[in-house]
Parts: C-alpha cells; sequence; structure tokens
RNA sequence: GUGCUAGUAGCUCAGCUGGAUAGAGCAACGGACUUCUAAUCCGUAGGUCGGGGGUUCGAAUCCCUUCUGGCACACCA
C-alpha cells in the first residue's frame, strides 16, 4: 500500500536525517526540527515537490535562506538512499524543488497494475467502527432534492471510509413518532374522508398538503375497502397512519436503492420511546442534577454547559421531546458498539449540533465521538425561478423526478461534486436541456475510450503486461503517471476530513490528463516497447477510474 | 439582537490548514477528425480574492474590524 505516502514519508524522513547529519557534522546549530512542508508545487517547473525547509531554518540559523538551500541539499544527497529523486534546485526566496525520477514513475504504474482494484485500500482506519446516519427523512413524504444531496454524499462517504478500512454502518433514523406523525395521521383522516364525499372538513393548521397523500388513502380504499369510515376516528388516524408510514418507507427504500444506496439499518425513532430508552437518560441525567421542572415540564440545565438557554425534554403534556429522544438514540448508538458517530444534517439544524455535544458529556459519553456534517440546503430552480421546497406545502421535486431526468450517474455526480458547506443551486431545466455537460460523462467517457483501445487489441491485454518496468519520458504520460499515484492520497484526504467531493474532482484530473494523452499519444500501432509501456499506463488508469466511480457509486460504461 | 456559515473570472466552483506569476468547468472567440470513440483536444480573452487594517521573509489562506447574502435561535422535528 501507499505508493506515493511512502514515498512522502521517506523524504521528509531523508531532510530530518540531513538536518540531523548537518548537527554532527557542526553545520547547523538549531536543536528542534521545526515542522515543514512537502508540497506539490502549483507550478510543474518548480518540480514535483518542494519543502520550504530552508526559509524556516535560516530564522533560527541566522543565515540567509538560499545560502542555507546549499548546505541542506549537500546533507540531503548524503542521506537519500532512495534514487527517487533526480534532481534538487534551489529557486525563489529559498525554496529547494525535487524532481521524481522517471524510473520512479514507472514504479507507480507496476505497482497499480499488481493492486489492481484493490489500489487505493488500506488499513488506515480499522480502528474506527461507524455508525453513519444520513438522509433519515420524515416519512411524511417522498424524497426531495436535499434528500439526495445527503444521499449521494452519505454513500460516498462511507464507500471511502470503508476503502480507508473502517467498519462503516449506514442508518437511516425513521422519524415515525412524535408531533408530525400525530399532524400527519389528522391530515390523512382528511383527505380519507373527503375521498368518501365528505364536504368542507377543516384541514389541520400543520397538516400535510402534498398531493401524494390524497393519493395514498385513493390506494388504501382501493384496497381495503371504505370500512375505516364506520369506526372511531382514534382507531381510524391509528390505521391510516400504519399503512401510509409502510407504504411511503417502501418507496424510500425503492427509490434510495434506484441511486445505488443500500442502508443497514433502519432505526424507528419509536423504538426510542417504546423501549424505556429515554426514560433511562433521563434518569442519568436526573442523578447528575441536570434536569428540573418549570411549568409542568422537565428541563435540561443546557445553560450549565454553555449554552445560551435551558432546553425542554419532556413537554408539560408528558411527551418526551425530539431532542430528548435523539439523546437517548445517540447514547445508544454509543451502546451498540460504535466509537465514531457521524450524522449528515441540513444546515437548517447547525443549532442542534452543539446542544448535541454537550448532551452526549453530560450522559458521559464522548462528544468528540459525535460529527455531524452539515449540508447547504439544495435551492432549485425552474423557469428561472427559485422554488422553495417544503413538505407542508408540498411543492418539491422528488429523487424520482430527478432520476428520470438526469440519472442516477450524473445525480449523484452532481451532488457530491462540491463542499456541503455551499448552496448548491440545482437549475431543473439545465440538466434537463444539458445534461451531456456533465461532468460525469466526460469521466465516463475516458473509460469508455480505455476500453475501445483494449478492444482493438489483437491479443488479450494481459499479454502486453510483462513485469518489466515501464518508462516514460513524455511530459504527459509522466503526469498521468504521477495522478495515478496519488490515489491514495486523495481517497486518505477526502475519508479523514469528511469531505468527499475531493474524490469527484480527482476523478475529473484524472480524466483530463487522460484525455490529453489520448489525443497527442498513440496506442496500437506503436513500436513494441513504446506500446507495452502505453498500455501498461492506460490499464493503471483504467483500474484507477473503476475504484473511484465505484466509491462515487457511478457506472463504468465500456462503451458510450 | 446573538450565534453558525459563506463572499475568488460573466456563471458554477477549486485553491491541498501561510508559499513562487490565484486555478478549473461552463459561457465567448479562434483552431484540430482518411489513424485506438470529436461526449475529445489545442489556443485567445476574462481577477482590486467583498472593503479596510494587522501579524511576517511571504496572506485568498491566520487575527481584528466592517459590509452583503443564507440559516438557526419553539413545551416542531
Amino acid at each position: 500500500m501507499g505508493i506515493i505516502i511512502n514515498l512522502e514519508k521517506k523524504i521528509k524522513e531523508n531532510w530530518r536525517k540531513g538536518i540531523s547529519l548537518g548537527q554532527e557534522k557542526s553545520l547547523l546549530s538549531l536543536s528542534n526540527i521545526p515542522e515543514f512542508t512537502l508540497e506539490v508545487p502549483k507550478d510543474k517547473k518548480n518540480g514535483d515537490y518542494a519543502t520550504n525547509i530552508a526559509m524556516l531554518l535560516s530564522k533560527i540559523e541566522k543565515k540567509n535562506p538560499r545560502e542555507l538551500a546549499i548546505i541542506l541539499v549537500e546533507l540531503y544527497k548524503e542521506v537519500d538512499d532512495t534514487n527517487n529523486i533526480e534532481k534538487i534546485e534551489i529557486a525563489g526566496p529559498g525554496f529547494i524543488n525535487m524532481y521524481l525520477s522517471d524510473k520512479y514513475l514507472g514504479e507507480i504504474v507496476s505497482e497499480v497494475l499488481i493492486q489492481k482494484n484493490d489500489y487505493g485500500h488500506n488499513k488506515l482506519l480499522s480502528d474506527e467502527k461507524i455508525n453513519l446516519e444520513f438522509v433519515s427523512a420524515n416519512p411524511t413524504g417522498l424524497l426531495h432534492m436535499g434528500n439526495a444531496r445527503g444521499a449521494a454524499i452519505g454513500d460516498t462517504l462511507a464507500n471511502v471510509l470503508k476503502v480507508l478500512g473502517a467498519e462503516v454502518t449506514k442508518e437511516y433514523y425513521i422519524n415515525d413518532a412524535g408531533n408530525q406523525i400525530e399532524n400527519f395521521g389528522k391530515s390523512l383522516d382528511v383527505r380519507f374522508r373527503e375521498a368518501l364525499g365528505e364536504k368542507d372538513i377543516e384541514f389541520p393548521e400543520n397538516g400535510y398538503h402534498g398531493a401524494d397523500i390524497l393519493e395514498t388513502v385513493k390506494g388504501y380504499i382501493k384496497k381495503n375497502g371504505d370500512g375505516l369510515i364506520r369506526v372511531s376516528e382514534e382507531e381510524r388516524v391509528a390505521e391510516l397512519i400504519k399503512y401510509s408510514l409502510s407504504e411511503k418507507l417502501d418507496h424510500i427504500k425503492t427509490y434510495l436503492g434506484k441511486f445505488g444506496l443500500v442502508y443497514d439499518v433502519w432505526y424507528r425513532e419509536s423504538t426510542i420511546h417504546n423501549s424505556g430508552a429515554i426514560k433511562e437518560t433521563m434518569d442519568t441525567l436526573e442523578a447528575k442534577g441536570l434536569l428540573y421542572e418549570n411549568e409542568g415540564a422537565v428541563w435540561l440545565k443546557t445553560t450549565s454547559m454553555g449554552e445560551d438557554k435551558d432546553e425542554v425534554m419532556i413537554r408539560n403534556n408528558g411527551l418526551p421531546t425530539y431532542f430528548a429522544a435523539d439523546i437517548a438514540y445517540h447514547k445508544n448508538k454509543y451502546d451498540r458498539g460504535f466509537n465514531k458517530l457521524i450524522n449528515i444534517w441540513g444546515a437548517d439544524h447547525h443549532g442542534h449540533v452543539a446542544r448535541m455535544k454537550r448532551a452526549m458529556e453530560a450522559i458521559g459519553y464522548s462528544a468528540e465521538g459525535l460529527e455531524v456534517i452539515l449540508m447547504q440546503l439544495v435551492r432549485l430552480y425552474k423557469n428561472g425561478e427559485v422554488l422553495r421546497m417544503s413538505k407542508r406545502t408540498g411543492t418539491y421535486v422528488t429523487l424520482e423526478e430527478l432520476l428520470d431526468e438526469v440519472g442516477k450517474d450524473a445525480a449523484r455526480y452532481f451532488f457530491v461534486m462540491r463542499n456541503p458547506d455551499s448552496h448548491l443551486d440545482f437549475d431543473m431545466d439545465l440538466a434537463k436541456s444539458e445534461s451531456a455537460d456533465n461532468p460525469v460523462y466526460y469521466i465516463q467517457y475516458a473509460y469508455a475510450r480505455i476500453s475501445s483501445i483494449l478492444r482493438n487489441l489483437d491479443k488479450p491485454v494481459e499479454e502486453f503486461l510483462d513485469g518489466k518496468e515501464p518508462m516514460y519520458t513524455l511530459v504527459i504520460e509522466k503526469d498521468l503517471a504521477l495522478k495515478i499515484g496519488e490515489l491514495e492520497k486523495v481517497l486518505i484526504d477526502a475519508g479523514i476530513r469528511r469531505e468527499p467531493y475531493r474524490i469527484a474532482t480527482y476523478a475529473l484530473e484524472l480524466a483530463t490528463l487522460f484525455h490529453q494523452f489520448y489525443s497527442s499519444c498513440r496506442v496500437l500501432n506503436e513500436e513494441e516497447e513504446v506500446k507495452k509501456n502505453r498500455l501498461k499506463l492506460i490499464v493503471a488508469t483504467k483500474y484507477t477510474l473503476e475504484n473511484i466511480l465505484g466509491i462515487l457509486g457511478v457506472s463504468a460504461p465500456e462503451r458510450m
């Protein structure tokens, strides 16, 4: 594992060794080696790697950084035993630029050909048992664009974390209890009676206006008849809720499935309510003296934990709040053995984050183990106007419609492409009319082109992939090989920072380099040695693309 | 009002936790298919990194201040 990672570690280590040697030889006077950077310069002219170490040391050594750099480079050359660095230059204010050897780039490609579809995998996070909860949309309606964004980000993140060796459980929290369900039930009841001809029924104030629930009750009547009209309202509402939630959940599962997403656990909020978990949590808080009663409700002293105000746990009607249930739910996750809880929430929940962390501390669980990725909401444009998405008013574009119009691959890529922090403007008209401009096709096209070359070979490709190390001489070949080598670094970055968009960006960069290579280099009909070398390069590219597209949940078509 | 978050090319966004001349993609303009797929490639143009201070060899990046969006501040979830 870790071609580039190991190289970078080695280079940094060698600089430290060199400095130590300088200390021994009394060329340098410092006692501690400062934290220096090893970075990939933006401009290729400045080498494959650059370090700022001479500039950092110049302060300590009280010497001109360029003079110091000369000494450091000599020391480095003395300790370097790898042969991976071909040339070292001193530039600008005192940067030390390093150039990788051609031989090394060939090694990268050979390594990928050995690891194949495991290339990029490692064991970095093998100690982590992660519960990743996302989407968790209320089952009172259909999935909308915001949910779709969460689905794409969450699933991709789960895939990356698994590649890094973590054990990941994808979880969907079903809000099947509480006030909103009551409202939902009342709305269903009204629609049910209306469907059977009753007129002028008052619609509940916070009811659900979506047209879909009308369909639901009609479906119920078709299937089960109108017998419910004759039972008590309570019984009728309960039955309608049960029927409806089950129908909605099936629908949600179906469409998430079509989106390429399969959950490991579907966890019901009602389980938390019915299992005594909330009471247990309240007892813990009570024992710590963090609860008090006021105006008939039970409050949590969140002010003593640094929050602005206290929060209600148990309402004066005796029912627990969402917050109370959520504390119990997160406690439950820890109790199930997870050491990391990652939630993906809409940005409108950000006020909830700090409170939850404090609450975890209060019941004696880790606040640090709870991470929340906040996602800005999706703003939807249609006919040049912003559509306000709301379940209650029933104006939203569903995941179903999205899949029909742009397809799974484009939709998934589009949602993952951007940092969750930024608002996502989704123009439906653009998505429909210009879906071919979507970057995902660009990436897939690179894959299809490679497949096409391999199809045109006269012999099986394996016969060209001997163990001999390839050597690349053209800039574009080297760039492509180096980019392939970056994969593992990108995956680690994306996983550790919980930023899956980095993978989407990388995929695009890799595809760009491939297309450039494709238009300036031929593979078939080249002299035998060149042909072999290039075949190795494109097969390594193919594996890399397959791996990334797999993580993104985007298909890799052989033909387009 | 308080808190969170953002402000970079006409548009949508990167910028790797302080580095060298701030980068892509769309859109605009000009080129490239008798050769492995033109869903591609090459080139041109486009910038006071919201404004103002500060920290230092060096700032889009860190600190302060200010302006402008978005969101949150329920006995809703």
